[in-house]
DNA sequence: TTGCTCCTCACGTCACGTGAGGTGGC
DNA sequence: TTGCTCCTCACGTCACGTGAGGTGGC
């Protein structure tokens, strides 16, 4: 005339583990024991079973199933409601993202927003620009966007392709011809020509971050034809 | 000129525990170490953790970042958007069931779609439409649905308040009374005059669950008259 | 005796948070 | 010596899943 832990579960449509979790978290009483020791569940059990499970698939928490049955009920679904219209914002934030991707417009390399369509970018140019992004503001990092955005000159191909060794006459002339498409970008876009008032931080640590990753990710011959512009 | 880990995670933008977490779930390479032990970060540790980043902000799981970097990307950013897609969908309509539970027409000490706008409930009634919901399929449900969506009648509402200890001409009064309002309900509701055709299981375990039930749910007077209107 | 069910620990999951306990650097 | 940082365990979180090991019922 009892049913079990099983026959339980089964009735109210979960696993057992999901019983005696309710019977843990405190939002289902022991029933009483047969003399054996096995539980005898009753209709009451199976009806709060029910219950819980409701109010679990509308996405409460145990801990506030608890709370629901003590407090003004309305409050924990108004808070519910709130969190779950954030929740699906975010996740339509990310699936904006994800289409901007899927077509080209973004890359997972890059920070969010950065387009590889024009150009294909060397991995020191993607490294680069996700430390920038932890480094400078907003403005900097639109206006990076813009000269990303344009096809390759000669003059950059050329610094990506620097080879470690090159010859004194060949990084004199990449120099040139570098720096002369530098100071055009610099002219056009002014961030670009002086970073500073960018940083978001003004201990100079940015700097220094900007510094060492430069050092690290440019072969001896580009260095060399980097600090020639300067 | 190299990072400890606290210094790599305050660049990054996350926490301690986070690099660590990512050399644990082997996302991230570990660094030389100094003489004492220390872990020595440099830029490509950064670059990667950054990635790593964007790549969890996106929603996607250590397992998945692992296998983007092997299979082709965009069949994880497929199946994740189509996850997104799912996700929002549910929560959507769960809060189309919060705005029917706020406004009244829904409660969620029923199933889904019971409205407490026409009439009160007795927690036995509340207790029974839930357990049928568990044995009965949705045209009774529906049916059901319709039954409770109007006002109380006086015969129903001597039913709910029998008292146990009722004199038997009181149980005969009632039992005529509600009899006939019952017989009325079944005359237009077909699904409640023969439940059979809509159990969900064949088995005899559904009618063996609502016997009990009602049994366990209602006082003896109550019994009494429902045995007599049988 | 065998096969099935019941019971109670108790570890595993996931992406970290949060100490515990010990050492190095200034 | 003191205060700060670094390191490596290792337990806790959340809602259960999944055995392990032992007993009861037929």
């Amino acid at each position: 005339v009892a049913w079990s832990t099983k026959q339980l579960a089964t009735l109210a449509g979960v696993t057992l583990r999901t019983v005696r979790w309710y019977h843990e978290a405190g939002l289902l009483d022991e029933p009483e024991r047969a003399a054996n020791g096995y539980k005898q569940y009753r209709i009451a059990h199976l009806v709060r079973v029910l219950r819980i499970k409701r109010l679990t698939d509308l996405g409460l928490t145990p801990a506030r199933i608890r709370t629901v049955g003590s407090g003004p009920p309305a409050n924990a679904f108004e808070l519910l409601d709130r969190e779950l219209a954030a929740t699906i914002e975010r996740l339509q934030a990310v699936r904006a993202e994800l289409a901007l991707v899927a077509d080209g417009s973004a890359s997972v390399d890059l920070p969010a927003g950065f387009s590889t369509t024009r150009r294909d970018l060397t991995d020191a140019d993607r490294s680069l620009i996700l430390l920038y992004s932890r480094v400078f503001d907003d403005e900097f990092m639109a206006q990076l966007r813009r000269a990303v955005d344009r096809e390759r000159t000669d003059a950059e191909r050329d610094f990506d392709d620097l080879r470690p060794d090159a010859a004194e006459s060949v990084r004199a002339d990449v120099a040139a011809r570098y720096g002369a498409h530098v100071a055009g970008l610099a002219a056009e876009l002014p961030a670009l020509a002086d970073a500073r008032p960018h940083l978001l931080d003004a201990s100079g640590a940015g700097t220094a971050l900007i510094d060492r990753a430069i050092d690290e990710l440019y072969n001896p011959a580009q260095l060399d034809v980097l600090a020639r512009i300067r």
